[in-house]
DNA sequence: AAGTCGTAGTCAATAGCGTTAACTAACTTG
DNA sequence: CAAGTTAGTTAACGCTATTGACTACGACTT
C-alpha cells in the first residue's frame, strides 16, 4: 500500500526517451561488456519492465543503430575544421579511434553499421570538406572520401573488436601458441614473432591514416590546386 | 523395420568430422544467410541431431573460429609467392577480397576473428616474406606487416558485412534518405551525393592496397635494399 | 470538475537460441 | 565374444527477442 515494496511502482509517463535509453545502453556495454545489451538488462538498468524499450525502438537492431549514431555524436562533439585540411582528417580519424577505445563493446557492436543519421551525415560532410580543401572535386573527391572513410571506420571497428576479445580471453603470445607441426616451414613468422608481439596498434593506425593523407595530397597536387 | 521411415535412423559413428561440419556450416551461411548458423539447422543439414556437433566443437564460438580458419584455407589455396613481392601482396589482398565476396555471411561472422590456426600462420608468413623481399627487417617488417594486414582484413571484413546487410535491406540512396532538416548545412555531402552513389568499392579497395604497397616500397628504399 | 482517449509502460506468453546431463548403441580393443 | 569408449541422441534448462492484450497516466475536452 506504500508507494513501493521493492520498487514495484509503475514508471511515470515521460520517464523513458530514445536518448535516455541509448545512454543507458552505452553505459551497460561500457561497464558489463558486449553481452550486456539485452532487453531484460536494459529494462532493469532503467528501472523499467523488460519490454518498456519497445515503445521507443521497434527492435534490438534499431537500438544498435541508435548506439552507432550516438558514437558518431560523441566522436564529433566539438569538432571544428582545422586550418589545414590534413589536420582535419587527422582529427576526425583520431576521434573515431578514441571512441572505439573508450567504448569498445559499443563500437564492436555498432561501429560497422551505417546509420543514415544526422551525425553520420555531419561526419561525411566534414571529410568531404577536407578533401575539397585539399583541392579534389567530384569523382576524385568521392573516391578519396571512400578510401579514407572505409579505412578509418573498418580499422577502428576492428580495433574495438580486438579490445573486447582481449578482455574476454587472455590474448596469449603468437607463434608460440600455433605449435606448427613444422616451425621451419614458416621461417619469416618464426623470426618475426617477438617483433609482432611488440607492435603498437596505435602507431599502426597512425601510419595508415598518414598514408591516406599523403595520397590525397599527391592526387590533389596532380590535379592542380 | 526398414532402414528408416522419415530418416529416423541413427548416424553411423564416423559420419561427422570437424572438416565436414565446417563445410556444412559454410554452405549453410552461403545459401541461407548470416542467421542460418544455429545448432539446429546445422544438425539437420548434416542429417544429425541438434547437439551432435558438440562432440566436435565445444561451443558455437569454436565453430566460428573454425570457419575463419576455413576461409583462410580457401583464400590461400594454390598461393605461391610471385617474382615481385608487390605482386605477392596484391595477390594476397585480392584473395581475401574474393573470399569475402564469395562467402559474405561467413566472412562477416568470422573474418574479423584471429584463429591461431595453421592457415592463418601461412598467411602471416606469406606477408612477412613479401615485406622481407621488399627489403624490410625486424621492427620495420613487423610494422609494415601490421599496416598491410590490418587494413586488408578490416576492409574485407567490412565489405562482407556490407554485402550481407545490402542483401537484407534494400540499400537505398544516400543523402536523399537522410532528409536533413537543413540540407544547406551539409553542402559538401549534398553536392557529392551522386558521386558517392557511383563509388566502386572494388576500386576503393584497389587503391587502399596500392597505397600500402607504395608505402612499403618507399620505406624499403629509404632503408636501402 | 468530470469525462474521454491515446498511448507509455506492464504483464504474460511464445518460439528459438546455446548449452548441459544422462542415455544408448556402435565401434574398438583384448 | 565380452568389456569399455565415446559419437550420436534425447530431454531439459535458462535466456533471448518479440508479440498481443491489458491498464493507468496525463493531456485534451467542455
Amino acid at each position: 500500500m506504500t508507494a513501493s515494496s521493492v520498487s514495484r511502482r509503475r514508471l511515470a509517463r515521460g520517464s523513458l526517451s530514445r536518448q535516455g535509453i541509448v545512454e543507458a545502453a552505452l553505459r551497460l556495454l561500457d561497464e558489463e561488456g558486449p553481452d550486456a545489451l539485452t532487453f531484460a538488462r536494459l529494462g532493469s538498468a532503467l528501472e523499467a519492465s523488460t519490454t518498456a524499450v519497445y515503445r521507443h525502438f521497434a527492435s534490438r537492431d534499431e537500438i544498435v543503430v541508435a548506439i552507432a549514431e550516438e558514437l558518431d555524436r560523441i566522436s564529433l562533439d566539438g569538432y571544428e575544421p582545422a586550418d589545414d585540411w590534413r589536420d582535419s582528417l587527422r582529427d576526425l580519424a583520431w576521434r573515431a579511434w578514441r571512441t572505439a577505445s573508450e567504448h569498445p563493446a559499443a563500437a564492436a557492436a555498432a561501429m560497422h553499421r551505417t546509420t543514415r543519421g544526422i551525425h553520420e551525415l555531419r561526419a561525411v560532410d566534414a571529410v568531404l570538406q577536407a578533401v575539397h580543401e585539399a583541392g579534389l572535386r567530384d569523382e576524385d573527391a568521392a573516391m578519396s572520401y571512400a578510401v579514407y572513410s572505409h579505412l578509418v571506420l573498418s580499422v577502428c571497428s576492428q580495433h574495438a573488436t580486438r579490445l573486447v576479445s582481449v578482455a574476454a580471453e587472455g590474448e596469449e603470445g603468437w607463434v608460440q601458441v600455433y605449435h606448427p607441426t613444422d616451425p621451419a616451414a614458416y621461417p619469416y613468422a618464426v623470426q618475426a614473432a617477438p617483433h609482432l608481439l611488440a607492435i603498437d596498434h596505435t602507431e599502426v593506425f597512425r601510419r595508415q591514416v598518414e598514408l591516406v593523407i599523403t595520397d590525397v595530397e599527391a592526387r590533389a597536387g596532380r590535379a592542380g590546386v
